[in-house]
RNA sequence: UGCGGUUUAGCUCAAAGGCAGAGCAUUACCCUGAUACGGUAAAGGUUAUUGGUUCAAAUCCAAUAGCCGCAACCA
């Protein structure tokens, strides 16, 4: 059997992908990269769930792409990594999708549509796109396990969330409270921020806004004592309507304020008004200070203004004044009996204010402001909430009472009563200033009407009481980029407030607490089996029917209606409902560590060897998001997890214990690397890891940027400019998108997505490595190399093998440091690299002949298996990135040679380094000749002197001997790749060419100081005598200045780079210190040589138009030609022998030949193949 | 509005205080017994702007502007 490399057609890359797809499925690939590595220490990756709700893009495909080459490079590393997938199901998206599919809102359900059949439907959409997802999810090559994912809709997912519940409301981390949420009237819903944020809901509109004057009545300190009349504190408002639940005042404690004496414009009564100084400007006329008041006249234009006091925001702190409007049910009476022991209608202190615009003193009225809420609570404003949640005012409230405060019905005759108040403001002298305000007011995105901000009882889990422990925690992970985990996430920490967990919906995870109808008791249910049994109890207990549908099976669906028809009774015997809430969906995905396996009701033990993760990857936007979530869970549910592995023996074989004794330095037994080869590296397991502490969910994120269009916007369907992932990923293949999304940028940074990118690298980097192993089969079919020969050492092999064989290693050395690193742009950048200008362009280029010359021995054989190595190598080290090619030419190679016993790339080791294959003073050098090469092409260019034809010599003047060593190595490679004869190296000590120093800014800088500049002019001016002196001895630069009192200046060798300037009489061209002269006498000798080559290259293109096989022999006649044949005849042996023809005749006419012309004489050839 | 990021050749990106460099695209020429690629050259830059620190700034600092994101939009 002589077993063939395949050869190709062309690379078609989508083709290629399909097939392995194929391949993968058949073989199980997948799941034998996990199976293989059994035993081996585990890598954790938490899948981060999509909805299948929606339609996958591209900017899932990168975050995608990212985890799947860290868990591939991981498995290759010899971790078993086992990627479980999931699905997030529950949320608004989902809900307001089915909406509107049905054509209802909120409030239709349990009215046309029951709650039941809601959810049911909610159910059945939510995996609307699953296929498109799967489809996605193989053809881009992401390997996760779809088999068995975890569904944040199934009963075992929520009874964990509920364990998860449980705990924290046993720690007290769970708590109800009232809290300012935006709220609309006109749909009688709270919102979400998140349908806050849905697009257009914030609106520019114009409202009357007012500034208002409360009246002083107890100043906090002495410094107004003096003013005669009243002093009133100004304070601007948008919202008029909120001014009767008005509570409290607040300045910034350092804000500057003055008290003015001045008149009201609206009733002309001389008065006193505190106000920020900043804010001066924009309610008293520059001309009016200190203007006459003795003939200021009601109506002036001038209103005459003064100055009489000042002091900070402090000094105002606590000054009460006099309600604005009072009411009967805004009383003081009413006031204390809602909130008891309140102290309201006082000036306070808050950060929040600013002198952008108002007055610098803040209108609070706590139940319409979440800042004016939370200063309110601080200071013991209390709460008056005077507007009901129809948008209307309560009764008792006065001439306002029953008025809606914004035209929530659409009334055409409605007044608005911001207006009315305001003009009773003006007329009690309580007005200042009162406008028509234009500025950008959130809107409800359904009603299209303004939200307010309403207080609205909600559960909270207080993130606050971990906030250090978050912060502590999340100094110990890895952030990439490190910028996003101490900015983005840091400062979120940093402020981070209480989560609001409580939703109004339907279609979700519900709140498992059950409380009576007093408020006064209260259970949180944790697992399952504690409801059925509580729901036995108060069966029992409360009989009357109660709970009989839930007796028999327990419960069997833990969602809506089914656990709010379930009545529980407490310790003292009442009965207890469900809080209608569902919980905020970030829960369910930030709980998955312990929801995908069921925790802690069963898989205990895997459990404990997945947490926590090792890595996690999502677009940045998770950041205040998912990776919020879990980190919060992580710090709020450390003590609740290491209790429940205790309690089953499991704490000293856990991932946590085993990751804090190897951060800890100490040896663990938790794991053991199995029978396979592989072994951790020496120095814990992973690059970039810092010291581990118990408690954090992850230990690696990565945040990837935003895919934006070509032109950097963002893409989005109202553009038009979203690219297709399926598209993409046909047209170009996984592979080259894969390979542009990772090269292209680093992946924290937003990517402008083009297609011209992935054809580049389609083009370039794909083609080339296809094309150099279409080289390899070319020949390696015909010599019939299959690896079967020993392995010729390193050392043994010509030095050009040696030279790439470093190079790859240095390659393989790169890639591992930078892909552990976790920056895989700059290891794709360099296998990129390596292919481009090492393989093909240089090693192949130059080694092309030992394949088709020679004999199959030692050197052929030599090349042939240093370019398999490397392409071996190659097929292991892009695996990650691109993994059906990676694939695929790993396959095709292995097919023929059988060198591995795998059946994929991906069940491989990555590549190891042979340190002692580095020698980098061979890389240096070959790069030396790489640059002579070019500076020499370059020098033929200027001149117009084709590379086929031969020069006779080039002089490269050598700054040191080792310079001069290098190039004598690598002078064979020079001489063949530029077609030149002979190199003449001039010792630096030669007096032919005139060298130039430049100052090596770095040494010398350092040294001299502010002499720097001067020191390079001078430098700049040295002959060769002086470069001389200065490189034998230290020299003395500036003896004049000595001579004049100067510090002396002496430098050395090192200060200096020395240039060749001019080589008289030649060409010369340089690039930094390497210079090449060449010499372009043409003698009749090269010329001759020069028509031969040229001939060769023509008969060659002759073959090959022909279909010629690269073994045929040929036969072949040319007319006589005066100018050519002296070169033919004398180069007939080198001709015959390049062109495999047995005969080279000249004949007088030839009738039957082919016109070619060669250096400008024509000539006609006849070439007959022989069979 | 605040916070964070970003701004380098027409485009995509390098350059972590020491002469700003690749690739793509354009043009011309060249090499090729590898259907790939490449080479040489032309052109393209006041490193967004202003100021500061320094002998020396794309790089460090400050401010401004544009773009992007996040949080808000409040009185």
């Amino acid at each position: 059997m002589s077993a063939r490399y395949t050869e190709y057609q062309q690379l078609n890359l989508p083709a290629i992908s399909q097939q392995l797809l194929e391949d993968w499925i058949k073989s199980a690939a997948f799941e034998k990269s996990i199976s293989l590595r059994e035993g081996n220490e585990p890598f954790v990756f938490y899948e981060g769930p999509p909805s299948a709700n929606g339609m996958p893009g591209i900017h899932h495909v990168i975050s995608r792409t990212l985890k799947d080459l860290v868990c591939r490079y991981k498995t290759m590393q010899g971790f078993q990594v086992k990627r479980k997938g999931g699905w997030d199901t529950h949320g608004l998206p989902i809900e307001l999708g089915v909406e509107k599919e049905l054509g209802i809102t909120k409030e239709d359900i349990g009215k046309s549509i029951s709650v039941e059949d809601y959810n049911k439907k909610c159910r059945e959409v939510v995996m609307r796109f699953k296929d498109k997802w799967d489809e996605i999810t193989k053809k881009m090559g992401y390997w996760v396990d779809l088999d068995s994912p975890y569904v944040t809709f199934e009963n075992n997912y929520i009874e964990s969330l509920w364990w998860c519940l449980s705990e924290l409301y046993k720690k007290g981390y769970l708590y109800e409270s009232v809290s300012i949420q935006p709220y609309s009237p006109a749909a009688g819903t709270g919102l979400s921020s998140h349908e806050l944020n849905q697009p257009g809901t914030y609106k520019d509109v114009k409202d009357t806004s007012a500034v208002v004057m409360f009246k002083i009545i107890e100043h906090a300190s002495p410094l107004f004592n003096e003013v005669s009349g009243d002093i009133f504190l100004m304070a601007w408002t948008t919202t008029p309507w909120t001014l009767p639940s008005n509570l409290g005042l607040t300045v910034g404690p350092t804000i500057d304020y003055v008290l003015i004496s001045t008149f009201n414009p609206y009733t002309f009564l001389p008065i006193n008004v505190i106000l920020a100084k900043a804010l001066i400007p924009k309610y008293f006329k520059a001309e009016g200070e200190n203007a006459d008041v003795e003939h200021y006249k009601g109506g002036d234009k001038l209103i005459p203004w003064k100055i009489i006091a000042s002091c900070k925001g402090k000094d105002l702190e606590g000054t009460k004044y006099e309600q604005l409007i009072p009411t009967e049910a805004g009383s003081l009476e009413k006031i204390k009996e809602i909130t008891p022991g309140a102290n309201p209608f006082r000036v306070i202190t808050g950060d929040f204010v600013t002198t952008e615009d108002g007055t610098g003193i803040v209108h609070t009225a706590p139940a319409f402001g979440a800042d004016d809420f939370r200063v309110g609570q601080k200071n013991n404003l209390g709460i008056l909430t005077l507007v009901d949640r129809q948008g209307k005012f309560i009764d008792a409230v006065g001439e306002f009472s029953g008025r809606y405060v914004k035209n929530y019905k659409d009334d055409p005759a409605y007044v608005d009563v911001n207006v009315d108040i305001s003009v009773k403001l003006k007329k009690e002298n309580r007005a200042f200033k009162v406008e028509k305000y234009e500025h950008n007011y959130p809107h409800c995105w359904r009603t299209d009407k303004p939200i307010i901000y309403y207080p609205l009882d909600a559960w909270f889990i207080k993130t606050t009481a971990v906030k250090e422990r978050m912060v502590e925690l999340n100094k110990t992970i890895n952030w990439k980029p490190a910028s996003t985990g101490t900015g983005r996430f840091g400062n979120w920490l940093e402020n981070v407030v209480d989560w609001n967990l409580s939703r109004s919906r339907y279609w979700g995870t519900p709140l498992p607490i059950w409380k009576t109808d007093d408020g006064e008791e209260q259970k949180c249910i944790g697992s399952v089996e504690q409801l059925n049994q509580e729901i036995k109890k108060a069966a029992a207990a409360l009989g009357n029917g109660i709970n009989t549908d839930y007796l028999h099976n327990g419960i069997l669906d833990l969602h809506k209606p089914y656990v709010d028809e379930i009545i529980l009774v407490s310790d003292s015997g009442k009965p207890m409902k469900r809080v209608p809430d569902l919980i905020d969906v970030w829960f369910d995905s930030g709980a998955m560590p312990y929801a995908q396996w069921h925790f802690p009701f069963e898989n205990k033990e895997i459990f404990a060897k997945n947490y926590p993760a090792d890595f996690i990857a999502e677009g940045v936007d998770q950041t205040r998001g998912w990776f919020y979530t879990l980190h919060a869970l992580g710090s709020l549910l450390k003590e609740s997890v290491e209790e429940e592995l205790k309690k089953d023996g499991l704490w000293e074989t856990s991932k946590i214990w085993h990751d804090q004794m190897n951060s800890s330095g100490m040896n663990s037994s938790g794991f053991q690397a199995g029978e396979k080869e592989f072994q951790p590296g020496e120095k814990g397991f992973q690059a970039g890891e810092k010291e581990f502490q118990p408690g954090v969910a992850y230990k690696t994120v990565v945040s990837n940027g935003l895919v934006l269009d070509k032109a950097g916007n963002k893409m989005s369907k109202r553009l038009g400019n979203v690219v297709d992932p399926f598209n993409t990923i046909n047209t170009y293949g996984a592979d080259a998108t894969r390979w542009y999304l990772i090269t292209n940028a680093s992946p924290w940074d937003s990517l402008k997505f083009d297609e011209e990118g992935i054809r580049e690298t389609q083009r370039k980097f794909f083609g080339t490595l296809y094309n150099t192993y279409q080289f390899f089969v070319l020949y390696a079919n015909v010599d019939g190399f299959a690896f079967t020969e020993n392995y010729i050492p390193v050392k043994e092999r010509p030095e050009i093998d040696q030279w790439i064989l470093s190079s790859l290693n240095s390659l393989v050395k790169t890639s591992i440091t930078n892909l552990d690193a976790y920056e895989p742009t700059q290891a794709g950048r360099a296998m990129e690299e390596f292919v481009d200008a090492h393989l093909s362009n240089w090693y192949v280029r130059l080694c092309r002949r030992r394949f088709w010359k020679g004999e199959y021995e030692h050197d052929k054989i030599s090349a042939y298996q240093t370019l398999y190595e490397c392409l071996e190598t190659l097929s292991s080290l892009i695996a990650p990135i691109a993994p059906f090619f990676a694939d695929w030419l790993f396959n095709n190679l292995n097919k023929v040679t059988g060198r591995h016993a795998v059946t994929s790339v991906h069940h491989m080791l990555y590549p190891s380094v042979d340190e002692t294959v580095i020698d980098t003073p061979l890389e240096n050098r070959m790069q030396l000749a790489q640059d002579t090469c070019s500076l020499i092409l370059s020098l033929r260019k200027k001149v117009n002197i084709k590379v086929r034809q031969p020069l006779q010599k080039v002089f490269i003047p050598a700054m040191n001997n080792e310079m001069a060593g290098n190039i004598m190595l690598v002078e064979d490679i020079i001489k063949a790749e530029t077609n030149i004869k002979e190199i003449d190296i001039l010792k630096s000590d030669n007096d032919f060419i005139r060298k130039k120093a430049k100052a090596n800014f770095k040494t010398l800088g350092k040294k001299l100081g502010a002499k720097m500049k001067w020191a390079a002019a001078e430098i700049e001016q040295f002959d060769n005598n002086i470069i001389e002196q200065v490189q034998s001895a230290p020299y003395l630069l500036n003896k004049a200045g000595v001579d004049s009192g100067e510090d002396p200046i002496i430098i050395t060798a090192e200060d200096l780079e020395i240039l060749t300037d001019e080589i008289p009489g030649y060409e010369i061209a340089g690039k930094g210190t390497l210079t090449v002269a060449l010499d372009i006498t043409i003698t009749e000798k090269l010329q001759y040589e020069g028509n031969a080559r040229e001939f060769v290259n023509r008969l060659q293109l002759i073959r090959k138009e022909n279909n010629f096989e690269l073994t045929d022999r040929i036969a072949v006649k040319v007319n006589e030609n005066e100018a050519l044949q002296p070169s033919l005849i004398q180069f007939k042996d080198y001709i015959c022998r390049e062109i495999l023809a047995d005969s080279l005749e000249f004949v007088p006419q030839l009738s039957d030949g082919t016109q070619i012309e060669v250096n400008d004489s024509p000539l006609t050839v006849n070439v007959l193949k022989k069979s």
